[in-house]
DNA sequence: TCTGGGGTCCTCACACCA
DNA sequence: TCTGTGGTGTGAGGACCC
């Protein structure tokens, strides 16, 4: 679901010399829209526009829609504006997740080292397979092929020397293609780009970048790098410096871990009652701490993010005397960062819990205070939670939650037509918000 | 026009300690 | 005892990516 600016100049042959090129990036095609087209072929031919209420955003749109001018992470009430005819389909992450694992196989069956970037992208080095599998250029029809075969879909493949051409020469050789940018041709490839197409310049960047004057890569790279980095810090100015000559370093390294774990909600109406706020909190936290459970993981770090009806984002975070992965503890962190942030008076768009400093949790020897061992039982309340994590393993999400009072619905309820205010038909379970 | 939800990384300020 | 300095941890916020 590449996003960054293209250039028509780059879309072209760019040689056929694959020596020193052994990194492939692989991009699935409108990743979303594409597995529900798989799924519901009928479909096919028509604008089809993934995402949820009229308060959210388009997640992926098939190429039907785009010719409208629908793309991703534009409003959806914008995309319904500019293309009134098309078939709006709820997401389904699941299925999502599923097929991703799937086409990650198929990867991992042409070499180990595949660094998954994201649901539907991947690098390879495939350095060590050109012996039993021909070139970079052959393994990339190899996986276009049994990608297509297997899921129906269709993804685009960069080669190139270094992993961020491939990932650009992936978004040039889309929908439903290849390219190779020979090590030779990189620089002059680069050359011809926009400076948003740099890994790490958005529109900010680009705006800083152009106020001295640079709006191409080719001006970039023949700028004096402290001008650069006068333009936009230190770091980054010798960062983008280095992309822009296409040195990049950086090798495909395979499993990367987590550093944090996250759940946030929109929404469908701005809140002013803060209790609203703090049994979402609790919902949230409580998901973290499942994810943070099955993936046998701590948390250090507690943080959540509150964005106020102005569109203002607030963020507060508090590291906790012992790391932990249970519900209860999350949530009464957050509680209190939420009670201590001041939001102006203004009403509450969206709130979000997420657990940072992540630790395996075996690395952990958790020792309960003298207070918790008066007022609460944190190995009693981990073993309930993770007796919920059974029953929602089994009957699913809404089995069972987090005791709340059932107040206020977010963006995401209201467009998959959930229960509201007083009608929740899950088991309630354990403390709610205590204000 | 009106802006999701999941993340990562960086910078800056500040406190604390040696 | 006071002051300066550098390293480290923490917290807030911004920018960016998909």
């Amino acid at each position: 679901m590449s996003r960054g600016p293209r250039s028509q100049d780059a879309k072209r042959d760019w040689g056929t010399e694959e020596d020193g090129c052994s990194i492939l990036h692989v991009d699935m095609d409108a990743f979303f829209a594409s597995v529900e087209l798989a799924r519901r072929p009928h479909l096919r031919g028509k604008p089809v526009i993934v995402g949820g209420s009229e308060r959210s955003v388009v997640l992926a749109a098939t190429y039907e829609a785009r010719a409208f001018g629908v793309h991703s992470a534009m409003p959806m009430a914008a995309a319904l504006r500019m293309c009134p005819q098309a078939v709006v389909v709820p997401p389904d992450h699941a299925a999502y997740q599923e097929v991703s694992r799937s086409v990650m196989t198929v990867l991992h069956d042409v070499t180990s080292i595949v660094e998954q970037v994201s649901v539907d992208e991947a690098f390879l080095d495939v350095s060590g397979a050109r012996r039993r599998l021909g070139s970079p250029t052959r393994i990339a029809a190899l996986i276009r092929e049994r990608v297509q075969a297997q899921h129906g879909i269709t993804c685009s493949v960069g080669i190139a020397a270094t992993k961020f051409v491939a990932k650009l020469a992936s978004g040039h050789a889309k929908p439903d293609g290849v390219l190779l940018i020979p090590r030779a041709a990189t620089v002059d490839f680069l050359r011809v780009l926009p400076v948003g197409a740099l890994w790490g310049v958005g529109e900010r960047t680009a705006a800083s970048l152009e106020r001295w004057g640079i709006r191409t890569v080719a001006e970039l790279a023949d700028s004096d790098v402290t001008v650069v980095q006068r333009a936009v810090g230190r770091v980054a100015g010798a960062h983008l410096h280095d992309l822009a000559w296409g040195r990049d370093p950086r090798p495909v390294t395979p499993g990367r871990e987590e550093k944090s774990i996250g759940a946030e909600e929109t929404f469908a109406v701005d809140v002013r009652d803060m209790r609203v706020v703090e049994s979402k909190a609790l919902e949230l936290a409580d998901r973290c701490a499942g994810r943070l459970r099955s993936q046998r993981l701590v948390a250090r770090t507690v943080a959540v993010k509150i964005r106020t009806s102005d569109f203002r984002t607030l963020s507060r975070s508090r590291t906790l005397p012992q790391p932990t992965d249970v519900g209860r503890e999350l949530y009464l962190t957050a509680r209190d960062l939420l009670a201590a942030a001041d939001l102006g008076g203004l009403p509450v768009r969206l709130v979000g819990v997420r657990a940072e400093g992540l630790r395996p949790a075996a690395e952990v020897i958790r020792q309960p205070t003298l207070d918790e061992a008066v007022a609460d039982n944190p190995g009693a309340r981990r073993d309930a939670e993770r007796a919920m994590d059974l029953v929602r393993a089994r009957f699913g999400r809404s089995a069972i939650g987090a005791g709340t009072p059932a107040v206020g619905r977010s963006a995401r309820e209201v467009s998959a037509g959930s229960p509201g205010p007083g009608e929740r038909p899950t088991t309630e379970f354990a403390d709610g918000p205590l204000s």
